[in-house]
DNA sequence: TCCCGTCAAGAGCACTGCTCTCGCTTTTGT
DNA sequence: ACAAAAGCGAGAGCAGTGCTCTTGACGGGA
């Protein structure tokens, strides 16, 4: 007996084989991509696709999965390729990281970070991936601060804020000043920003030289996170 | 001889109709809202429509400018209100329409800043409304700078981003310092970042008091752009 | 060997955007 | 005032969609 029957290997492969195509078709066709269509590209009849994902949101989701991890590795790599402590190649490297991939895959960035699918709603299992990003970014001024290369913001938060931040440096980096964790994701939201504005077309005419710019603007943010130059 | 006829001014009635009637199933059915839906609650046939937008796409674009009119409009209206030269009260006026707006209108604002609709193409009709915001909130930082409140970055910008933003400069802020041109637009990226991360709950989980929230951060850009106090 | 579970296939339902034709009404030109 | 032209709603129809259900064939464990 083997540890994998054969019918479980070939069930295996074929999903992995939808999901190729189902990627592909991303590309052009955005979230309402068709599963008759894929099932057409695999040679198989629509209903046969059924068998592998019970509707067109489970596909989604394999997708969407897929593509958070795709992108958390890509930006979990680059932070660790620079020193540890040099903070702001460490940022830099993350955030053209990041952009990279969109770049390689807008679809599926569309697909993470664009207007939400309108029947679906993102099940439980996508929130762990979806932080990985962020915690990434924010974990570079952790280290910064363990390592007093960055002088905590002297702003003291008003009362929800700094309540709300509290919890979240509870949960993820104990001892993380608020207003440094503040910093933090203002820094990503920029970044998410950069990003969509780039990929969406909203810089197409305005600014030829776009990863320069981005370049530029992520430095911005470096200034205003505290990472030392 | 009435100066618009009863067939036009039906016509008109009718154009009006149909794009609110559109907009109420832009709320629920996003970017594939169906004409077919949309003639079924006007009581008509579903080729009737086609007399007055030529396809689904047209519907789209009307609604994208109406939509950036509206936007754009309430940015202005709430720059204009306080004192010209309390360039925080601006800002902070600025910012809090455009969230208000996106947050009364989530289905238009996904239209004008989700990801692209995938057959779709925005007609060059729609680009001029969408500098708009943009150029309001830039606005801001000449008044302050012609008016001596705000210190231009002492940063010079490395070449290629000079040379892109210049041509903006010229085109819309004559004398503009471009590295202050550059902190406007990280402003404008981290509104449209906030906004989106708000209504496309990303936020739900993690920061329950999205008001405070977002009035903070928007705090954190007020001093990138050497906004005073 | 037998039988159960899995599989691809096909038909079918309700829906979509869009086109074309058919009559009817309003507007326009003479 | 009358006819031609243009605008209009209705309906049928085409190709496509997600999804369900049934049918028949095949493979693997007992």
């Amino acid at each position: 007996m083997p540890a994998s029957s054969i019918r479980a290997r070939v069930r295996a492969e074929m999903i992995d084989e939808i999901k190729a195509v189902a990627r592909r078709h991303l590309a052009t066709d955005g979230a309402n991509l068709s599963l008759r269509a894929v099932a057409r590209d695999m040679g198989m009849v629509s209903s046969a696709i059924y068998r592998y994902f019970p509707s067109r949101d489970e596909l989604l989701t394999a997708l969407i999965l897929e593509a958070y991890q795709a992108l958390g590795d890509a930006v979990a790599a680059a932070v660790a390729g620079p020193d540890r402590l040099d903070l702001r190649g460490r940022w830099h490297a993350a955030c053209r990281a990041a952009r990279d991939w969109a770049l390689a895959h807008p679809a599926e960035y569309a697909l993470l970070y664009g207007s939400p699918v309108p029947g679906y709603a993102a099940p439980d299992e996508t929130v762990e991936p979806a932080q990985r990003p962020p915690l990434t970014l924010v974990g570079i001024l952790r280290d910064g601060l363990a390592a007093g290369r960055i002088d905590p913001p002297a702003e003291v938060l008003p009362e929800p804020v700094r309540a709300d931040l509290g919890e979240l440096v509870a949960a993820f980096f104990p001892g993380l000043p608020e207003a440094l964790l503040a910093r933090g994701m203002a820094g990503w939201t920029q970044l998410f920003g950069l990003i969509s504005f780039d990929l969406f077309g909203r810089l197409n005419r305005a600014v030829p030289h776009r990863d320069a710019y981005f370049e530029h603007q992520i430095g911005l943010m470096a200034d205003l996170m505290g990472l030392p130059a």
